[in-house]
DNA sequence: CTGAAAGCGCTAACAA
DNA sequence: TTGTTAGCGCTTTCAG
């Protein structure tokens, strides 16, 4: 025989059972919200959890009736991505929506390696797969919803929210050679990122569509970091044909940029026309505000929490992934005029 | 009765227990890594769970158990903290050890009216207490191992990790003062933050044990953002009688600062010396390097865990409360110079 | 060293 | 409308 415990410093169902005089099922009646009870009792209950400060044990209820409101989001630690003004924004959305919808947010900093444990998880959200699709086969092959955003993925039955990068880009430099620029570079970002590769596509396919020559001594990689930035932005300045616009994959660069060339004495924007991408706030202030691409990060963040609630509550399981792409907005400031003749 | 349900679709300890010809007991047992296990029962068992590809429930785990290794980090959703820098370091921070300690993080943007659901939260981390003392009071009366950062309680029964904030802006006025200057500004951070408060008071007592008035006039209180340090950059210079250095109190408003004086067509750093507060490194680029306090956010971040794990585990519950406080290191760059005479 | 069985706190099917 | 009761999957006691 099991010795019974002393007394047990959590409240149970039992408890409140007891003091409200009613049934355990009465109770659980009330605190789900299931209809079919008498006001008087449902009072009664109420009553009794308030004076027991009773709250449900969320293993029991998960244990009960296998299901799990818990939403993990998979953020891969790769360099360099926890100093991007787009994981605090993908946190906040996030957080903020499942805080409304009552849902538990396991923040999982993924290393790429290590397998996630699934049991108990709801769904899942990945932000970005960068060398975690393992992870994301898992759970799929697991049946546990997931959704990824950030990355529009075509090749596994998942639905994702991603960004028109590719627009975005190409209506960014294609807004640059409407003012007038022939000679544009480019400033890429992590291209092991989907988002950098496709910007760097859509700058691609602007040129292209304007019978401009890709020059590749235009072209400057980098991993998204202010650092490799500045290196980008001080060849670029000195380069004997210096391009009179520069597309870059991301603000706070675009920022670095423009702080690299105001040093060099360039005249902003008159000199050099500079665009970025984010619409990060930073690009707000400073002595030229950037014209940039703005992207519906927070919208992108709160939409895949919605979606993954409907795919965990969902019954029927075979509803086809949803490709979403969310458009963009060129924000246009001060950063871009025509170029001097 | 109730009627069965089909093949349930995860395995459970059942399972493995009939693949390997033992009771759940044992299986457990080495699911436990309890030693008292026959190697061969083991070994049949390890081969099952992996056939199997075997995880136990954590939900039935924590219910049998009652213990919960899920750490709740709970970050004020106040106006501004998510622009930070620190935020987004302390999740890292905190995310990385939590993964390698093999506790859940769970993420609580906190509303500071809800209280927070303690079930089954094996601790807390208070991400700084704004309006939020009510919901870490509940966890202490709820006897929930809790640890506040950022933020030095002690008028509360609680261990607390947080960053000499007195000392390290004393430190860096007194640098300034050391430079030579007299006419010293500080732009404060939102002083409901106690980091701003006390950033804002070693201020003052550098000051006073250098014998300088205090001069309401050069005290701009801001609530942190970029906007409101271009607002309180752009009085200060136009100032009749300008101060010769202004101690910023975060970094990010610091570079704000710094851009409105250039604008403004000042020398940097002759005619304006400009301390920070973070080390954030966006104040390594641009033209001149940001003079600032470094402090140690990933540390604070780490040393929560740690400290938060041994609560956690630990059967003393009666340990008398720690509190700590962090060092900072004043990073001396290019932005502050002895005074122009 | 092993296993039967009693919970952990809750939900849900069924009977009343 | 309510209560009884059988689990959910695991841990733990106690008797082999």
């Amino acid at each position: 025989m099991r010795i019974k415990k002393g007394p047990s410093k959590t409240v149970s169902i039992n408890d409140v059972a007891r003091l409200a005089g009613t049934s355990i099922t009465t109770v659980s009646r009330v605190i789900n919200k299931i209809p079919t009870v008498k006001e008087k009792n449902r009072l009664r209950v109420l009553d009794a959890v308030k004076q027991l400060k009773f709250q449900p044990s969320i293993f029991a209820q998960r244990l009960a009736t296998g299901k799990s409101n818990v939403v993990a989001l998979v953020i891969p630690r790769y360099e360099g991505i926890f100093y991007s003004f787009y994981a605090l924004e993908l946190i906040r959305g996030i957080g903020t929506l499942c805080e409304a919808l009552k849902l538990d947010l396991l923040l999982h900093l993924a290393d790429p390696k290590s397998a996630i444990n699934l049991k108990g998880i709801g769904g899942i959200i990945f932000a970005d797969i960068i060398s975690n699709r393992l992870q994301l086969e898992d759970a799929l092959v697991s049946g546990i919803p997931s959704i990824v955003i950030n990355n529009y993925v075509e090749d596994l039955e998942v639905s994702c929210i991603s960004i028109d990068n590719i627009g975005g880009a190409y209506e960014a430099v294609n807004y640059l050679i409407g003012l007038g620029h022939k000679k544009i570079a480019h400033i890429t970002g992590d291209l092991i990122t989907q988002a950098a590769a496709w910007r760097f596509e859509g700058y691609k396919k602007a040129l292209k569509k304007n019978n401009i020559e890709l020059r590749q001594e235009y072209i400057f990689k980098t991993d998204y970091s202010r650092g490799q930035a500045r290196q980008a932005a001080e060849k670029l300045i000195n380069m004997p044909d210096r391009p009179t616009a520069v597309f870059v994959a991301s603000d706070s660069m675009a920022l670095e940029v423009m702080a690299v060339a105001r040093e060099s004495g360039l005249k902003l924007p008159s000199e050099l026309s500079i665009m970025g991408f984010d619409d990060n706030p930073s690009g707000l202030y400073g002595p030229v505000a950037l014209t940039t691409v703005r992207q519906p990060l927070i919208k992108m963040a709160e939409d895949s929490v919605k979606e993954l609630n409907l795919l965990i509550s969902r019954k029927d399981k075979n509803a086809k992934p949803k490709r979403i792409l969310l458009p963009t907005e060129l924000v246009i400031r001060e950063s871009c005029q025509p170029p001097a003749h």
